[in-house]
DNA sequence: TAGTGGTCTAGACCACCGT
DNA sequence: CGGTGGTCTAGACCACTAA
């Protein structure tokens, strides 16, 4: 590691501890502490890095506050994970009118498909026009009643072996299925809403007549690198759950 | 300030910069530094508290991550305000397509009147059903095209002076005048967004067709010690822009 | 009891700003 | 230049967890 001294001369001046968590981040996306599992101690880190406790703390502060890492006192720093029920609702922002996570979700695939990006998803997707994505489809139900219509759009590279059985097997969040087969960790995303009229199609699949409102949310998912690794268009029926936000 | 050995043993343990920030935070609340003004060096806290610099930082490093005040490298840690440019948009979520701000804003007051408190506002606000309420409505355009209808509640008698004049001689956001000329800074709020069909009234101000799909964005609005102090119901015409979101 | 993260301190030095 | 916040260190002790 660089003394800030040598460092501090660079035209981009970048403080230590962020050269540290650079390298942890590294290490979470070349696998080396796989999701759920514990990094090594603050001090251990320290004697690899040749830094002080407080440097490493500072590092991993951050990538706490990114939602990278998970801190449990007197018990280790863990690699954050979508199994876990804390990271449930944190994509999926539907609320009950009491503000509750709604309960009793039930996700069914419409369908599966392997096809060449049009040209707006390659782009969105920084792909090569005309290379490989996955379109999937589905319904997801709370309570036995329709609320969301996604449309979803993966890099076909990444997700090699998806299918709609391996899908309509899976139980939680797909992010979670994501995570464990296909080692991609969605990280951040990116949402644009509207507010529009139900076409037939969508329509038919929600249950409710042509024309009724719903919410349109636009979803952009990133991976390490801020690389953008899944696109989203869900139509959100919201006559009983609404999609709720903090301001802070 | 207690040692921390004699406060580990009270029932709800606080560290030291807990206590500290609360202490900041009454300040700020009391008014002892004023929005935009620079609150005292951090070598000056931590002598007028009787702790270390490091706790002091730590402290104000909470409060400038909740946007009570900001920090300027070699200038000072100044209390935030709704006067600032960086400020504008933090409540106003609207983006154009390619998500940026949009631009030339201008604002209608289209009434401004004193009422008791209906009884689901009373109880938002913690007021007695009865207690006076300000009810301001207003439309939002860009570039001439109207965009947000807004029904603004607000406890009478903090809002002693408001009138629909001095609304609209008003320049800039709602906050910065609530900040200024009413002591009432709002920190935070809690949105609940659905898709709606415009009805006659709203249709008319917002120049669309009835039964157009609007976004319909309600707010609570809280200032220090999570206290509400405004509820909001916009109607949001999102053909052209979009309510924007970013998912951590 | 050992090991982890969490708090607190004191001191040094760096980066940035206005004068 | 002096004063501010920003970084880094070394060390002490506390709170929490699991064995």
């Amino acid at each position: 590691m660089l003394p800030l001294t040598d460092r501090a001369k660079a035209p981009t001046f970048s403080p230590l501890y962020r050269q540290i968590k650079a390298l942890l981040t590294g290490s979470l996306q070349g696998g080396e502490w796989k999701p759920g599992e514990a990094i090594p101690s603050e001090l251990e880190l320290a004697a690899r890095f040749g830094v002080s406790q407080g440097t490493v703390r500072k590092a991993i502060d951050e990538l706490a506050a990114e939602n990278l890492l998970v801190r449990r006192q007197g018990r280790g720093t863990f690699v954050a994970s979508h199994q876990e029920a804390r990271a449930q609702f944190r994509f999926l922002r539907l609320r009950t009118e009491h503000g509750e996570a709604p309960g009793d979700m039930h996700s069914r695939i419409l369908d599966c498909r392997r096809l060449r990006a049009p040209v707006d998803i390659a782009r969105q997707l920084r792909l090569r026009s005309g290379e490989s994505v996955v379109q999937v489809r589905r319904l997801l139900s709370f309570g036995g009643r329709p609320a969301v219509l996604d449309e979803i759009w993966l890099p076909g590279g990444l997700f090699k072996g998806l299918t709609a059985e391996r899908l309509s097997s899976h139980i939680g969040p797909l992010y979670a299925l994501f995570e464990e087969e296909f080692g991609t960790r969605m990280i951040r995303a990116s949402e644009r809403l509207r507010a529009v009229s139900a076409d037939e199609s969508v329509a038919t699949e929600l249950r409710v007549p042509v024309g009724a409102p719903l919410l349109l949310v636009e979803r952009t998912t990133f991976t390490y690198n801020d690389q953008p690794v899944e696109l989203r268009r869900g139509f959100y029926l919201t006559d009983e759950l609404h999609y709720h936000n903090e301001l802070g």
